[in-house]
RNA sequence: CGGGGCGUAGCGCAGCCAGGUUAGCGCGCCUGCCUUGGGAGCAGGAGGUCGCCGGUUCAAAUCCGGCCGCCCCGACCA
């Protein structure tokens, strides 16, 4: 391929919009073009990294025996009635009208799809398992389309979908789907994690996400060298024993004066502690319960386990009104001693390991100190509901986790019967008995996984390619393309590497060395042949991107050398 | 949806506060000459509904009102 009659439109300047690398690399490289908000166009090198991906992503799903499909983009919303999504997808769902005036969706994801399909075509038990996959673009109004195509409102997804007669069955496919993710990614030459998450609006059971490890990732995660690794949105927070306080008990609490302090940080430079021999009572309302939760001053509670923990999705903090109801003190003062009975107490699990703490006295500039749980008041639960964070013990092996950040391209869900019970997707067992298919789904951000390789690796002059992907395997670079002689070496490298069956771009054009150097650099393409002064003495060079290494190589010897290179 | 910012040539920006001929600059683009190992030089040139609609005014990129779009920060996710 010539460059000079390809659409590589490189940018000189960095886009105004672009704020990460990937994506400032993306529309500088010339691999994208936006249309509008979170909608773009992928050029043709952008199109052909999509290309390897996708190819990569087949070939493990095929081998693991997951079949492709092609289902519909344009999705009647009844199916979303059906499955009782209408509601939880909300504005995200992209929604239109035909002619007749019957509403659609574009598809954001095809769990009653391919549920509708399976309902009708796998209805004994003979029939399963089935697994089946598809990679089609898909449709979410995001509220705030973000980092180009990481999160853009149309983009590539490879979604794959299993039903089961039992947990068992549903299990052996989600591991083999976790290997199959793991080998995506690792033939794409990227460092990741596979770690425990939520399974949000998908639903579900058990998920894992599959996270590409770069410096400006969406996504938080802890990780133990042990291998454990999870969403920081799902870590359980623990920390090693260390009692706070030092009282032996026989001292009744006393009450400070902290005048006009109400937050952790005043309190504790006030008293002269540290923010953690402070515990935060934070009151909620729950349906008609009031619910007070104690957590380490230095902590914030994750409304996520929040809403768990309590089950109550529209579980809301009182207003300050409510608290000097209820707690007789204003905002900032609150604590759990003296509380009225009915109020449920709960305590994070960090709570146990205090002897003793500093706490609201419920009164204006009061605090209590030498407060005991269990002697001063009761605690009816205890819990996990704090944000954990780096340096909290693994679970599994109690050393300390490390933060990362990564992109999430991969998501796999054991959805149980969750979608088959309420869309009645039942089959027939041995016994002649009806029972819904134990479901599994499995998504993979195609689109997304183009950035998420940039992200993790670039430099400062531009893309470097993991071989696998890269648009071109070979960039060839003839330094004077009006020098006849280094013109028609280029171009026979260019013929004899092409029927080899290398990728190669040649570029052949006008310009002056320099602006081509750094258009290589910048398009990433992980192998250049470099051919200009050299070439008088016989040698032409061969630039690694990635280091830097510059391989001087004899004319003669340059194309096996380079075979060599590529040989598998 | 809440908060902040921005819309002027393909990209990056100035001009707007203090209204006044033909709306500028850099990059990119086109033609010619020249140059050819890290974003060269000279000369000439093309390219604009100044986001849209309305208002004020003799006169609007500039002032006023409305709308639209985009970006950033927060609540959501492949």
């Amino acid at each position: 391929m010539r460059w000079s009659k390809s659409c590589i439109p490189t940018l000189k300047e960095n886009p105004h919009e672009a704020e990460i690398p990937s994506h400032r690399l993306m529309l500088r490289a010339g691999l994208v073009k936006k249309l509008t908000s979170g909608i773009y166009t992928f050029l043709p090198l952008g199109f052909r990294v999509l290309k390897k991906i996708e190819r990569i992503v087949r070939e493990e799903m095929d081998a693991i025996g997951c079949q492709e499909v092609l289902m519909p983009i344009l999705h009647p919303t009844d199916i979303y009635e059906e499955s009782g999504r209408l509601k939880s997808f909300g504005p995200e769902l992209f929604k239109l009208a035909d002619s007749k005036k019957r509403t659609f969706a574009l598809g954001p994801t095809h769990e009653e799809v391919i549920t509708m399909v399976a309902r009708d075509t796998m209805r004994s038990y003979r029939d399963l398992p089935q697994c089946m996959y598809q990679i089609l673009i898909k449709f979410r109004d995001e509220i705030r389309p973000r980092y180009g195509v990481i999160r853009a409102r149309e983009f590539i997804m490879k979604d794959a979908y299993s039903f089961h007669v039992d947990d068992e069955s549903l299990d052996l496919t989600y591991r083999d789907m976790a290997k199959a993710y793991s080998k995506i990614i690792e033939r794409c030459g990227l460092n990741y994690r596979m770690v425990e998450a939520e399974s949000g609006y998908i639903g579900g059971d058990e998920s894992h996400e599959f996270m590409v490890l770069a410096g400006n990732g969406e996504s938080e995660i802890l990780s133990c060298t042990c291998g454990y690794a999870v969403n920081l949105e799902r870590a359980a927070a623990r920390r090693p024993p260390e009692p706070e306080g030092d009282g032996n008990g026989k001292q009744p609490y006393r009450e400070v004066e902290t005048p006009g302090m109400t937050t952790v940080e005043d309190v504790s430079t006030f008293l002269k502690v540290e923010p953690a021999a402070l515990v935060k009572t934070l009151l909620y309302r729950s349906g008609e319960r009031d619910i007070a939760v104690l957590v380490p001053g230095d902590r914030e509670v994750n409304d996520i386990k929040l809403v768990r923990v309590i089950d109550d999705p529209d579980i809301r903090f009182l207003e300050p009104r409510e608290i000097e109801t209820l707690t007789g003190g204003p905002v900032g003062f609150s604590g759990p001693v003296g509380l009225p009975g009915g109020t449920v107490i709960y305590a994070d699990n960090l709570i146990k390991t205090y002897t003793e703490m500093i706490v609201g006295a419920n009164k204006a500039d009061h605090h209590l100190a030498g407060v005991r749980a269990g002697r001063d008041f009761s605690i009816d639960h205890f819990e996990d509901f704090v944000w954990a964070r780096e340096g909290d013990l693994c679970p599994l092996c109690d050393k300390s986790m490390t933060l990362h950040s990564g992109v999430e391209v991969g998501h796999i869900f054991k959805l149980g019967s969750k979608y088959s019970a309420s869309m009645n997707a039942v089959f027939l067992d041995e016994k002649g008995e009806s029972r819904p298919y134990v479901m599994g789904c499995y998504g993979f951000g195609v689109s997304r996984m183009v950035a998420a390789a940039i992200e993790q690796h670039h430099d400062g002059d531009g893309i470097i390619w993991p071989e696998t992907i890269t648009p071109f395997q070979l960039l060839i670079l003839p330094v004077n393309v009006n020098d006849r002689k280094i013109f028609e070496t280029a171009s026979r490298f260019e013929r004899e590497l092409e029927d080899h069956g290398l990728e190669v771009l040649l570029d052949d054009r006008d310009l002056s060395p320099g602006v081509k150097f750094k258009d290589a650099d910048l398009i990433g393409i992980p192998l250049r042949l470099t051919i200009g002064k050299k070439l008088k003495e016989g040698k032409v060079e061969l630039f690694h991107r990635g280091t830097h290494h510059i391989e001087e190589v004899p004319l003669d010897r340059a194309k096996a050398t380079i075979m060599e290179r590529f040989a598998v």
